[in-house]
DNA sequence: CGAACTGCATTTTTT
DNA sequence: ATGCAGTTCG
């Protein structure tokens, strides 16, 4: 273990951010950073030594006071840039930390310990490979290569897969790995609940295969974290004197492994900062343990906690709808939000009759918004599945309303650019199997199962990969001549591109893989429909391979960072799930879909006491918070779920809105209640609606309604470049195909996302 | 090897 | 209803 730090710690010691220029005036600060801030804070601000929990509620400026904090800490010469460690969920927000924080200090904080938990980890573990059985170019693997990797070691384990998918088994393993409990730490009963307790053995082989293939999931980015902290005292006691001030954003989403992480490095000085807020906590499915923000002050002792609970985002009415839902729930730390702004409208519920209507309700609502002269980009739908964004995207289209879906398939993660990753990867570390099986035979060069089954023995045989496999194989007359000339080929290939790698840049490299191996010519051969936008894919590929200096940044980046944002500053109305939602904001929310069994989802009713409701309930707290003037939820009567129509009772939460700050309004063909509920009446409370409410049987009228647009959509193919007339927007130019949605360039009225059934032929 | 068929599940998502 | 994955058949 060489250099313990990279080298932008060896710079000698400066004075403490010399060319700081914080907000206002220097020195003690009167008017400067700290006055702008409010009474919580500034307390947050300035409990700079030992453990401080602080509890920040929606809008209450949580990431302010972490940047600012991060500011105090540097400016009181606590404590030299290096020496923070600042730690965020996603990159987006590691990402606006780094910004934020770049402004306040007036420098660049590249090479700052800012960053994600498993950036954060793998930039450790990179320093220390060897400790931990790995060498230090290791690849990252995501959930996908886990699930295959798996399949193939699950043939030796004697566990159907009918029984135990792959995914299901990475999923235990991740849960696992997520409580920070290596294979040896497994309790008996943990093992016992999985695959007749043949789950630990597989785990075990799992973890020893990753060594072999030299590569680590994302829980390992932790947990060898640990195993590397615990077993090696002094690496562990370099990085706790080095990381003086420690700082942890959304920690209601940290789950065991995370935590153990933060209190190794704590260790000592505990100058750690959390914060999050418990009411928002709405992973624990994907392993965050709302344990660690309740039981801050038992895990570090004489930790001070700071409430935030001034609201400079919602409503007065918002908030307290918002505060009267998770008032209902039990088991919370609490708080409660205030605003001194003005109380605004109220919180809007709107019954109506089945999921059609509520798309024509909302798309109504949009539209008169719009002409009030409020931007599509200060509106959106937040929804509870991701599915249910279809339905308003095809209303949306219908009203020519500019959307964007945020959520769905990934940049890197389309079939094309994993390939063409796959032999970067593959040239970057010989020893990844998964990438190498990926594309040793794409395009075809004739390897067929026969021939992968030897080389899979051998692998599996000696413990080695399946290139040094090949390397092997290649030497003996094990396998008939064809393959053994191609896979001598193609090792011959890599080893080429492999000397190139650190002599041309890394899109040329990248072309010549391209081409040299075939893999563009395949798809340029292609009569697929999609065929020519994977080869667009490809090339956008390589504007992204522009950005970086090297062959291994790039992986990182691919692998740690899957990011696809677009602009975001387009007038669009967002479409997103409530998860998605977290941390975002909008003018006017819309909230659909609040009936029992989708939300709260059935899934979390099924789990008595588990604890699932609670967290459903939390959701909707979130997603009511995201509004700053206006919140509408929608409950629909008659719901079509998984192409069945059932009838279906407004969402319990519902009910629990505090009365005063809401106001129901059903409509006439509405049945969710009272037989008459009257047309637009405004009901002073929400408890009209019972759930002992008449279930009836009926076949929706606005059923046959859909079935005809459905109908009427389907007919007619469109092709790229053709010419077509539209009632509203007049000629245009078809761009793009995308099932029965269109995109089409208008002579008048620009790009739009239209149906194909409200589309001529011309 | 690729097309057709069958069964099956179907919340939420990051890294 | 729908899509996907695994399997089977030509």
């Amino acid at each position: 273990m060489s250099d313990l730090f990279e080298p932008e710690n060896t710079s000698p010691p400066s004075p403490p951010l010399a060319g700081f220029t914080g907000v206002g005036p220097t020195a003690v600060d009167p008017g400067g950073y700290l006055s702008n801030l409010n009474e919580g804070q500034r307390q947050a601000v300035e409990a700079v030594d030992g453990p401080v929990l602080v509890l920040a509620g929606a809008g209450t400026g949580k990431t302010r006071v972490l940047t600012t904090r991060i500011g105090h800490i540097l400016m009181q010469g606590k404590a030299r840039p290096g020496e923070i460690l600042a730690v965020t969920f996603t990159n987006k927000a590691a990402l606006e930390m780094k910004e934020r924080v770049g402004l306040l200090v007036n420098r660049s904080v590249d090479g700052w310990w800012v960053g994600t938990f498993h950036a954060l980890g793998a930039r450790i573990l990179r320093n220390h490979a060897e400790a931990v059985g790995l060498k230090s170019n290791f690849t990252i693997l995501d959930t996908d290569d886990q699930v295959r990797l798996l399949k193939q070691l699950l043939e030796n384990h004697e566990i159907d897969d009918k029984d135990w998918p792959p995914r299901v088994l990475s999923g235990v393993i991740q849960r696992w790995k997520d409580r920070g409990l290596t294979p040896d730490k497994v309790s008996k009963a943990d093992a016992e609940a999985v695959a007749e307790g043949k789950a630990l053995a597989l785990y075990r082989d799992y973890q020893q295969r990753l060594k072999e293939i030299n590569a680590a999931d994302f829980g390992d980015l932790l947990l060898l974290c640990l195993s590397l902290f615990q077993d090696n005292p002094p690496i562990l006691k370099q990085y706790q004197q080095r990381f003086r001030y420690i700082l942890v954003d959304e920690y209601q989403d940290t789950n065991v492994a995370q935590y153990l992480w933060l209190r190794l490095l704590a260790q000592g000085h505990n100058n750690i900062c959390c914060v999050g807020d418990d009411d928002q906590s709405v992973y624990s499915w994907r392993g965050a343990e709302v344990g660690n923000i309740l039981g801050f002050e038992t895990h570090f002792p004489g930790a001070t906690v700071v409430r935030l609970e001034r609201n400079y985002r919602s409503t007065e009415h918002i908030l307290a709808a918002a505060s009267g839902l998770i008032a209902h729930n039990e088991g919370r730390l609490g708080k409660t939000l205030w605003t001194e702004d003005a109380a605004g409208e109220k919180v809007r519920v709107r019954g109506v009759w089945d999921g059609t209507e509520e798309a024509r309700f909302i798309g109504e609502e949009i539209e008169v918004l719009q002409t009030k002269g409020k931007r599509l980009n200060t509106m959106a739908v937040l929804v509870r599945a991701g599915f249910q964004t279809r339905e308003f995207e095809e209303r949306l289209i219908t009203l020519g309303l500019p959307y964007r879906v945020i959520g769905g398939a990934r940049f890197y993660e389309r079939q094309e650019n994993r390939d063409a990753i796959a032999y970067l990867r593959v040239v970057a570390q010989p020893d990844d199997d998964l990438a190498f099986e990926r594309i040793v035979n794409l395009p075809k060069r004739g390897l067929g199962d026969a021939t992968m089954h030897v080389v899979h023995g051998l692998a599996r045989a000696e413990g080695i990969s399946l290139t040094q496999s090949v390397r092997r194989l290649i030497e003996t007359d094990e396998l008939k001549p064809k393959p053994r000339q191609t896979l001598a080929d193609v090792l011959a290939l890599f080893d080429r591109w492999r000397e190139m790698m650190t002599i041309i840049p890394l899109v040329e490299l990248a072309n010549t893989i391209l081409d040299e191996s075939g893999y563009r010519e395949m798809w340029k051969n292609s009569k697929a429909m999609e065929a020519p936008g994977r080869l667009e894919n490809l090339k956008e590929l390589g504007v992204a391979l522009g950005e970086f200096e090297n062959l291994g940044t790039f992986l990182e980046h691919v692998s740690l960072v899957m990011e696809n944002e677009s602009s975001g500053s387009d007038d669009k109305v967002t479409l997103m799930t409530l998860h998605g939602a977290k941390g975002l904001e909008f003018d006017t929310v819309f909230l659909p879909g609040w009936e029992e069994g989708l939300f709260p989802h059935q899934r979390s009713l099924d789990d008595i006491g588990g604890g699932g409701l609670e967290e459903e309930r939390r959701l909707a707290y979130v997603g009511l918070t995201r509004a700053r003037e206006r919140a509408i939820i929608s409950t629909a009567s008659n719901r079509r779920i998984y192409g069945q129509w059932q009838s279906a009772i407004p969402s319990r939460f519902i009910e629990e809105l505090p009365a005063d700050h809401v106001n129901v309004i059903a409509n006439p063909g509405f049945s969710g209640g009272e037989p008459d509920a009257g047309y637009n009446n405004t009901f002073g409370g929400s408890g009209q609606w019972k759930r002992s409410a008449t279930r009836r049987q009926h076949a929706p009228v606005a059923g046959n309604e859909w079935r005809q647009a459905s109908a009427a959509s389907t007919g007619r193919s469109f092709t790229i470049g053709q010419r077509i007339f539209h009632q509203k927007f007049g000629y245009g130019r078809v761009v793009q195909i995308e099932d029965n949605k269109l995109e089409i360039e208008f002579e008048k009225a620009g790009t739009k996302k239209v149906m194909d059934s409200f589309v001529e032929a011309v």
